[in-house]
RNA sequence: CGGGGCGUAGCGCAGCUUGGUAGCGCGCACGGUUCGGGACCGUGAGGUCGGAGGUUCGAAUCCUCUCGCCCCGACCA
């Protein structure tokens, strides 16, 4: 037992020396559990927006998901290494990235005016190495790993360690010979983070993502389901599919309920005071539902406008239109630019009669006799129908909803709030063609490494744990990720109870574990409600009453019932115990 | 970037409308009583009222500018 302890188990520590700041109320800019709990505890202090300490307890959770990313992904061959924080923008310029991360890139200049930035991760920078140092097939395949800060000016850092603008992250690179053997190797770091994912006792979904400004072809995010989470994924209850919302496709939704199929003429109807699809709907009444109705919105990609069409109860994928126009992004047209555009107020405007490029999603090709605007402020058109009215190409635009048919089966999409906890990419040869990180096969031709790239957000899933693992007293921490395993609560006034309690603290050492023994002159109910607040797994309670019938009593944060152990049998009592939460 | 909210003691807040000695609770220090789910009494320390400028005899309070933090939205027609 004792040689599957990790070593920070021990760092056992008596309460009345540790640095442990707790808070009675909630500081008012915290809102999400996490960031309350982070800082009511005394994991956290914040030093500025997105900027935070780690405060002793935090450190040590720190470190007991650091040591477990160490273990898994060592053990898949990976090796760590440390590159710099701080590094000269000549790289990022090498690959465009200079100009593309925008304003989110903190830029230094030293002393001589010289340009670099805060590394918000590092394909650069160990490509550049991995150039220089790798010539030859016989020193691939290679996985290289590191554990440190990131710096990313985010446009709104929120949620206390959520979305920091300074944070840690692991971050993996795998350079391989070949597309198939790069492939061997994300199915690896693919296995080797369920496995991280769930020893850290986290409830997730690996579902499919957009690589966004990585770079890449295919890519997997690990998303930590908590209601809190920032980002929607899409998830079937019947069979694997999983993907964020951004990428999600939907199966055709149930067109929408019409008694009159067959098509009707055009009809165009004053309808005043009608901008949004609820005010159309109610304008028509009767039968008329969203899902009648059109929704025609304005998008601009560089010079260009386009018109995007989803159906009344639907909303636009902004990502999978910009896929399908094949650009980079696009923006929502402004009510000023629309209006230049058409002529027309936004609320009225539609598809007949619109000469530029059209582009409609099928669910809403599908709908006959359809309403939407025409074009001219105030009216509508009714009995709307593509191919007759107006011609658009189709493409799957719309975002998938919950209750959408899955893609893959039978089975029904769910709609989840997810936490980005992880996330893996192939890259293939955009960097390393980029910046000529060639080697030479077997034939000494040379040839282009094939990447993949592997992150973890390190001190998110500090947050993101306590987002799923918490009551209305405090933190329940998953064992392995506890500061301390166990707690050792002394009470009453006499010498008995501190005198046994610090055997037992001493006996627990002297096994390896790091136990915390609340040794502080307080009351009975100050020390439990620290211990519930702070999270520890376990607590021993060592009163006068117990001590008197010979024994202590050891408590779960997750049970409300305590039970009893005799005093000689404590120690061994905690340690089955923690095995029993190891599982 | 846009919109909203908030900056007064370590934390949570009142005071501002109607300008005039800066307050309350928690926490902290000391003394006492208490002691199995955030005890009680007494005494005390602790504040450039986010910052700058202005109006005024006088500004936490009125005006202007500025900085910081939190939330919502990334304009869904």
């Amino acid at each position: 037992m004792e040689t599957l302890r990790p070593a920070c188990y021990d760092g056992a520590m008596r309460y009345s020396r540790a640095f442990i700041p707790t808070l009675k109320e909630v500081p008012k800019d915290a809102t999400m559990p996490s960031h309350v709990l982070m800082l009511r505890a005394g994991y956290a202090r914040m030093v500025g927006a997105g900027i935070y300490e780690l405060l002793p307890l935090g450190t040590r959770v720190l470190h007991k998901i650091e040591q477990i990313v160490r273990e898994e992904m060592d053990a898949a061959g990976a090796q760590e290494l440390l590159m710099p924080t701080f590094v000269p923008g000549e790289y990022f310029k090498e690959t465009g990235r200079w100009d593309l991360y925008g304003p989110t890139l903190l830029r230094i200049k030293d002393r001589k005016g010289g340009e670099y930035h805060l590394a918000p991760t590092h394909e650069e920078i160990i490509t550049d190495l991995v150039r220089r140092e790798v010539k030859s097939y016989r020193q691939l395949p290679l996985n290289l790993y590191q554990i440190q800060l990131k710096y990313r000016d985010e446009p709104r850092p929120r949620a206390g360690l959520l979305r920091c603008r300074e944070f840690i992250m692991k971050d993996a690179y795998s350079f391989d010979v070949s597309e198939e053997a790069a492939l061997k190797s994300y199915e690896q770091m693919r296995d080797t983070y369920h496995r991280i994912f769930k020893r850290l006792g986290l409830e997730y979904r690996v579902v499919e993502a957009d690589s966004g400004a990585i770079g890449g072809k295919q890519s997997a995010e690990f998303q930590v389901l908590a209601q809190t989470g920032e980002d929607w994924i899409v998830a079937c209850g019947a069979c694997d599919y999983a993907a964020n919302a951004e990428v999600a496709q939907a199966g055709p939704a149930a067109p929408p309920a019409n008694g009159a199929a067959d098509l009707q003429p055009l009809e165009k109807v004053k309808t005043p005071d009608t901008r949004s699809i609820e005010e159309v709907v109610r304008f028509f009444g009767g039968e008329t539902t969203a899902a009648h109705t059109l929704k025609s919105l304005f998008y601009v990609a560089g010079e260009d406008v386009y018109l995007a069409i989803v159906r009344g109860d639907h909303e636009v994928n902004e990502l999978g239109l910009a896929r399908h126009l094949g650009v980079e992004e696009v923006l929502l047209a402004s009510d000023a630019a629309v209006k230049e555009a058409t002529g027309t107020e936004v609320g009225f405007v539609g598809p007949v009669g619109f000469a530029g490029r059209i582009v409609a999603d099928p669910d809403a090709v599908a709908v006959p006799n359809a309403i939407a605007g025409a074009s001219e402020t105030p009216y509508h058109y009714k009995n709307v129908n593509h191919g007759r009215d107006f011609e658009a190409e189709v493409a799957s635009i719309r975002q998938a909803a919950s209750g959408d048919p899955c893609p893959n089966c039978d089975g029904k999409l769910e709609l989840y709030r997810g936490i980005e906890g992880g996330h893996i990419f192939v890259l293939g040869t955009h960097y390393s063609d980029k910046m000529q990180a060639t080697f030479l096969d077997e034939e000494g031709s040379s040839q282009s490494i094939v990447m993949g790239c592997y992150g973890i957000g390190v001190s998110r899933l500090i947050a993101a744990i306590m987002e799923q693992h918490h009551d209305e007293h405090g933190i329940r921490w998953p064992i392995h990720v506890a500061p301390y395993p166990v707690i050792i609560t002394p009470i009453g006034k006499e010498e008995a109870p501190l005198t046994k309690a610090t055997e037992i603290y001493d006996a627990l050492r002297a096994e390896g574990v790091g136990a915390l023994l609340d040794d502080r002159s307080e009351r009975p109910g100050v020390k439990f409600k620290d211990a519930d607040l702070l999270g520890i797994p376990l607590r021993v309670t060592v009163g006068s009453r117990g001590l008197k019938q010979g024994t202590v009593e050891l408590k779960k944060r997750t049970e409300s019932e305590s039970q009893d152990v005799p005093i000689d049998g404590a120690v061994s009592a905690v340690l089955t115990a923690i095995a029993d939460l190891e599982g």
